[in-house]
DNA sequence: GCCGATTTGTCCGTATGTATC
DNA sequence: CGATACATACGGACAAATCGG
């Protein structure tokens, strides 16, 4: 039993759409008999079916209920979506993931670092490069660099595992949201040795780049995340706002 | 005076947010405070500050107030959002946009059409690529797949104007949500000749696919849009889920 | 076309829990 | 410890959209 009423029925709701206990296009029940079966108010109702509609499970319609408009092949291959670690998704994707770290330094921001990542120069940071493996392919190289007095203790051996997983569980850090950028770059050839990728076949990739935040609303983190082209897929579900 | 008060809290507080009244890493006044200043209730208020914060533009801490973390030059050159035309988008970029239109046909979906789509073999289609510019250059090819039936009447010239005005205004449909797939594909020739592109240069580009679906719940448009990669920039923020 | 029942959307006031200071 | 601030939850009221009779 969850602490949280919402998160409850979001997730079972979730699960229900999932499992196909409503089929596609058919309404749930009504937030009234919603709040019978699962006996609370209908605000708390209300908020769990908010965040399906922000997942892309169901769309809400004034007067005539909440639709399921969930499909299954949405979710096949390798999907991007919250902000999740490359362990964490590898998870959620039911893949094989595997890190290798490549590089692990300590430096100080200069101008052009600074430019670059958005923190001040003069700050000390960790810099580290690693390979991430899917299923024993080379898929994503991650450029990171974090801000030193604010995940003190790093090592080599951490980042081989999951940063975040240190983030949260050792030094009780609360991770709050990342502004990311997608956009589309030359190959470089550190691209190119550690992906293996072929100029010739494709000479350009994806890259997300992230700022991250956490609870004491400090910038922590900023990473440049390189895709091989052929097995990036990014994911996101918007919502026309009426506002 | 808008008609809800969480739209005109919201609105509010974004402008100030933007114009700098409250500096980066300030805190907001509390709920209270604004319960105060905008003569609500506290729901109101919170409802107006969860949708700053999956814009990005404040984070919520708990025991300690909302932190304003916008920061102006995240907002620079044409960001790609929520769901919006090409000329909303363009107006909001405060760039002028033109569109061009490459073809305009009906068809009638086959198998291949089916799969790429998701629309069923036999359904009846517009097929139609235009070509959208900024500041007089190149920049987007789409391929747009609208179902004939939930859009009777689309011309040519609408096309060239705003498709979703004509939806919108006209045919009185509601968009509701859109569920889209960044990749990066090979260029075409098509791409390469009207986006004046170089395969020398870049040999791939940032392909956009979505599938957007009315208050009907029905999938009326396939899209797949093809961004010059040198100009392409999809902009996002990821909140953590603590669920 | 109207009316009433149903359903979602907006808004309010209140109570209680929990984290911060 | 108390005061403050956000988080969760409840119950109720009325508006607006939909649908069937």
């Amino acid at each position: 039993m969850p602490k949280m009423k919402y998160e409850y029925i979001y997730k079972d709701l979730k699960q229900k759409i999932e499992e196909e206990e409503y089929s596609y296009q058919d309404f749930l029940p009504s937030e009234n008999a919603l709040v019978q079966i699962y006996g609370c108010s209908r605000n708390t109702v209300r908020r769990a079916i908010g965040t399906l509609v922000t997942d892309g499970y169901v769309q809400t319609l004034h007067g005539k209920g909440v639709r399921n408009i969930f499909r299954p092949i949405d979710q096949t291959s390798y999907t991007i979506g919250g902000i999740e670690s490359f362990k964490e998704s590898s998870i959620r994707n039911k893949k094989d993931g595997r890190t290798r770290v490549l590089q692990f330094m300590e430096l100080t921001a200069d101008e052009k670092i600074a430019r670059k990542t958005g923190f001040s120069p003069g700050t000390e940071l960790y810099y580290i490069q690693r390979l991430h493996y899917l299923d024993e392919k080379p898929l994503i190289i991650n450029h990171n660099y974090f801000l030193k007095s604010a995940v003190p203790g790093l090592t080599a051996k951490i980042a081989e595992g999951s940063i975040y997983e240190y983030l949260e569980n050792t030094l009780h850090m609360t991770i709050v949201n990342s502004k990311r950028v997608v956009t589309v770059e030359k190959i470089t050839q550190i691209d190119e040795k550690y992906l293996e990728l072929d100029v010739n076949d494709y000479n350009c990739m994806a890259v997300i780049t992230s700022q991250t935040y956490n609870s004491d609303g400090i910038m922590f983190e900023f990473t440049q995340s390189r895709h091989r082209p052929d097995y990036f897929r990014f994911q996101d579900n918007a919502v026309r706002k009426t506002l």
